[in-house]
DNA sequence: CGGTGCGTATAACCCATCGTTATGCACTCG
DNA sequence: CGAGTGCATAACGATGGGTTATACGCACCG
């Protein structure tokens, strides 16, 4: 019936239509920049996406490109078009990215992720000894900043996700672990067996050498508004991302850090790690849909963080205790 | 090459892939209800919307839909979709918009579009006297209310709006046309002749029957306010959705109306019109896409609204002040 | 100024997809 | 329990999107 239809007048193709591959060979040719790349971009051969291209043009009526110098160049009206067609690829990705998760996710009850701080310090621990009680059940986990966790936990990538930073979101749950002092690492043997289970004020940090951390979190802003403000401030020449990183550095005898309790205690004995005074607390939350009820297997594992979490912050301060007990 | 690779696994269907087609068979499930509706919206037979499900969930790797008591149903999975895929289907038809018009713009130099009221209003005459300048250019005029309006110009279904409200966005530009006062109408012979083009106090008008006007807009709602605190409140039995309507109410005798002047002086001869005291002011904007000129007719359109309107406006006001100049 | 080579268009062909009609089947409901 | 609605299955055809092979335009360069 249909088909009978379009015989008749043949050449009457689908006019203004959209489809979802002309909005792929449009983003692919602005990225790759020449029809060729484009096409293996999109895993078709360069006929192929001559074609695409061309039909597109065809039924959109009117052309997206013109072709100058062997660039491709937008035409106004391709430019019309870019706001829309980029904002649909890119919820498109995450559609597919969210039914790719859905897919696969009861063959894994448990897909943790965590910062890449957290997931050198207590998550592995926490996941060791959650396997000893699960056997050979799969379980996932990796590491994302904040901003990209939020997101692959809406998208269903991960179940739970660990962080030091509080996150906020309709569809997310937010629940608070536990808190721990920031502390300051130095190489070994930089402090007095005495002096380096004592607090250190953060004031003496005064023209020394230490390690920057580039986090745009609140955090991350706190310390390097109050570092700034010290006289003389802090020398600060090297930028890293992570406490992690930072503490390989420190590890190799490059300077000092300020880094989260985690972090530092579980070091080991490479370094040594002090509680910096007046104590700015870090926080520990673990962060998940707040759609559902969490399994369990995925409540065990919060549980186990949060439990290994308290006793590396109470190894921190028994050592003071200890300390002050002797005096 | 790539068709090689699949044929070695035949069944190893690309999964988890994302279709166009699959949002679209999903939204027409959702509002048909049943599968051979849903197909009908698709234009598509029964069973090609029968196969098209069966695929989708054989691709994505699990069911959208359960059939329950001859109903579909949701399934948890697809209730996690729903959201993504209606964002989508939204703008991908937002994108629909925007490229078929495009692909026609050239061929109307002007493609006006105003409120309901004033398309009998203003509008026709401004486009009657353009007519004669124009000779057999093309000109469309489409109505729509104020929020539809908007969107309307930013897809590019019309180039220039005439509304009543100030419109404010980013890509847009509101020029303020002119102004005239609100305006009290009833059917013919309700005044004395010498009444009638006095200006009439807000007040009296209480426990009077007036015709309500449902609007949402800033000015709907001010009216409203100002209509419910008097004493007794004006009753208000019957609501209509615009100004025009209203107006043909009152023409057939069913009661008194506030309405906005344009629509008041373009009534004519079938009813009465009274400024209302104190003066409340009524604006006229033509709205229009930031981004580039107007072209020449469109210029000319916006030109000529304006001076009609304000000859209207005159007119009313030139009324009053020949009374004035009587007494 | 004429090779050289990259990138694009055209041609000929193939087959998976998506559509069709015809028909059988299940389940709801009176 | 029978009728009827709505879904699934079967068999089949046209189209579109993909392929390879090849010709063409054009910038670049000796």
């Amino acid at each position: 019936m249909q088909s009978t239809l379009r015989d008749t007048n043949a050449d009457l193709a689908p006019l203004g239509v959209m489809h979802l591959r002309y909005i792929e060979m449009f983003q692919a040719i602005l990225q790759a920049g020449t029809l060729t790349d484009a096409a293996s971009l999109l895993n078709i051969s360069q006929p192929a996406a001559t074609k695409l291209l061309k039909q597109a043009e065809r039924r959109l009526g009117f052309p997206l490109f013109v072709r100058l110098k062997g660039q491709w160049h937008l035409t106004p009206e391709g430019r019309l078009l870019q706001g829309q067609m980029e904002r649909i690829f890119e919820e498109l990705r995450d559609l597919q990215r969210l039914v790719s998760n859905i897919a696969r996710a009861d063959k894994y009850p448990l897909r943790a992720i965590s910062t890449p701080t957290l997931a050198n310090a207590i998550v592995p621990k926490s996941l060791a000894r959650l396997r000893q009680t699960l056997g050979q059940t799969s379980i996932e986990l990796s590491t994302q900043h904040s901003p990209e966790m939020l997101k692959s936990i809406i998208l269903r990538e991960a179940d739970v996700g660990i962080t030091l930073q509080e996150l906020s979101h309709p569809d997310i749950r937010c629940e608070h672990l536990c808190e721990g002092p920031l502390v300051l690492i130095a190489p070994k043997d930089t402090w007095s067996r005495t002096a380096a289970v004592q607090p250190i004020s953060i004031d003496s940090l005064a023209n020394s050498t230490l390690l920057g951390i580039t986090r745009a979190d609140q955090l991350g802003r706190q310390l390097q508004a109050y570092l700034e403000q010290l006289d003389p401030p802090a020398r600060i020449s090297t930028w890293v991302q992570t406490y992690q990183i930072a503490k390989d550095i420190v590890c190799s005898g490059e300077g000092l850090a300020l880094v989260d309790p985690f972090t530092a205690v579980s070091a080991g004995a490479e370094l040594q790690t002090r509680v910096v005074e007046p104590i700015m607390n870090i926080n520990l939350y673990a962060v998940y849909r707040a759609e559902g009820p969490l399994n369990s297997v995925q409540k065990a594992f919060v549980q186990s963080v949060k439990t290994i979490a308290t006793e590396l912050i109470g190894f921190l301060r028994n050592r003071e205790r200890r300390l002050h007990s002797v005096q």
